[in-house]
DNA sequence: GTTGAAGCGGACCGAACGGTCCGCTACGGT
DNA sequence: ACCGTAGCGGACCGTTCGGTCCGCTTCAAC
């Protein structure tokens, strides 16, 4: 029996182009500079990804993954919360005040997706090339899919709550989602804790009958 | 007495790169694709503009002149709405109102300011380069200055308004401005107004004694 | 009509890009 | 010990980038 692939080269390309990609913007970085850092060759990469598009996608793919999975463990949290099931407002705010730890943390910079999008305004994916070849996943799709779930998750539990005017509740809540993640793109972090803390309790007034 | 300098070169080279640095992001934008559209010379263009970094402050600093005359116009509108002068109640509103009206017009593409910093993360300037020279005046400089104008403005009109806790109710209106903007940057045009709706909306809310 | 500067635009430069190919090394299976 | 393949990484390709230089045309001033 011939010799095997290494197992988690993949994840380590990965990861390493995830950090770059998000710290300094996806243009920003070439392949030749993952490639380095990664400590891999060149032939690998290219055997897993087989263009930086591919790469990119994957990157994104991946952050949606933890993004949805914090979002999960930060509404079971919160229907642990003290006795029994928090009901829809708790987890609104829950929602809410997930986002707003995720911007205090250093290093943070904002939401990958949504700069993804502001980096490649061009980006109109899922349509065929002028060469007829179509990209296998592209970007802009996972991005866009990310966003379109998570604004559905706020829809669902606004319907839960049953109130008046369920549309308006969630765009102003998915209006505090957004912002938090821009301020965190260019707000000093310092700053940062005032935005969260403001954009918590109005979800709390919100939320409130 | 010799020829003279064709007047109005400067600001069809500076239209042109605006219209295309906003409408397709900088770094996608080469010099070579804004000087053939401009229809002038390679001479021309590097003459007014030494640097690529120079033509895109020079947008960033017309974009911020225009967006401040639109907010000041916005201003005097709501002053005389009606019969006299808005209170800062109104002029607040009035702030969040003009944003909602820019982010529903065709092609409005999100926040100049925002879209640099977000696609130029590195961008630390006014700082002296590795070569010792000093860009004149840096690109992400302009965006962070204009930033900081426009949220000031706001905490100006907070504090007229003599509410309890101005700091968190500036905090608060700012997430509003925020969240518009990072909208127009990705969702469909034809879902803007539901956002914005909401977001005048509860404007009005926050600064309702 | 002559002259000289203004200005268009192509040639050119070094660097960096995404991507391909391949030679060499190192190590696991037999 | 001997294969043979996995994998590192450099050479290389075509393209594009920001930026410089210059030849040629055009037109205003005299």
């Amino acid at each position: 029996m011939p010799r095997q692939p290494a197992p988690g080269t993949r994840d380590k390309i990965l990861g390493v182009a995830s950090r770059l990609f998000y710290e300094h913007g996806v243009r920003a970085v070439g392949m030749s500079r993952i490639i380095t850092e990664a400590g891999t060759g060149k032939n690998l990469l290219y055997q897993h990804f087989p263009t930086k598009s591919d790469l990119v996608a994957a990157y994104l793919e991946q952050a949606g993954e933890r993004r949805r999975d914090a979002t999960r463990r930060a509404l079971a949290e919160a229907g642990n919360g003290a006795a029994g099931a928090a009901g829809p407002a708790g987890q609104l705010v829950a929602v809410v005040a997930e986002v707003g730890r995720l911007v205090e943390r250093p290093g943070f910079r904002g939401c990958a997706f949504r700069n993804y999008l502001a980096e490649f305004p061009d980006d109109d994916s899922g349509r065929p090339d002028e060469d007829g070849s179509v990209p296998a996943v592209a970007p802009a799709v996972v991005a866009r899919e990310y966003l379109a779930g998570s604004r559905q998750l706020i829809e669902g539990l606004v319907a839960e709550l049953g109130v008046a005017d369920p549309v308006r509740l969630t765009e102003q809540l998915w209006l505090l989602v957004d912002a938090l993640y821009v301020q965190a793109a260019y707000r000093e972090p310092a700053d940062r804790h005032l935005g969260v803390e403001a954009a918590v309790a109005l979800a709390q007034r919100l939320v409130a009958v």
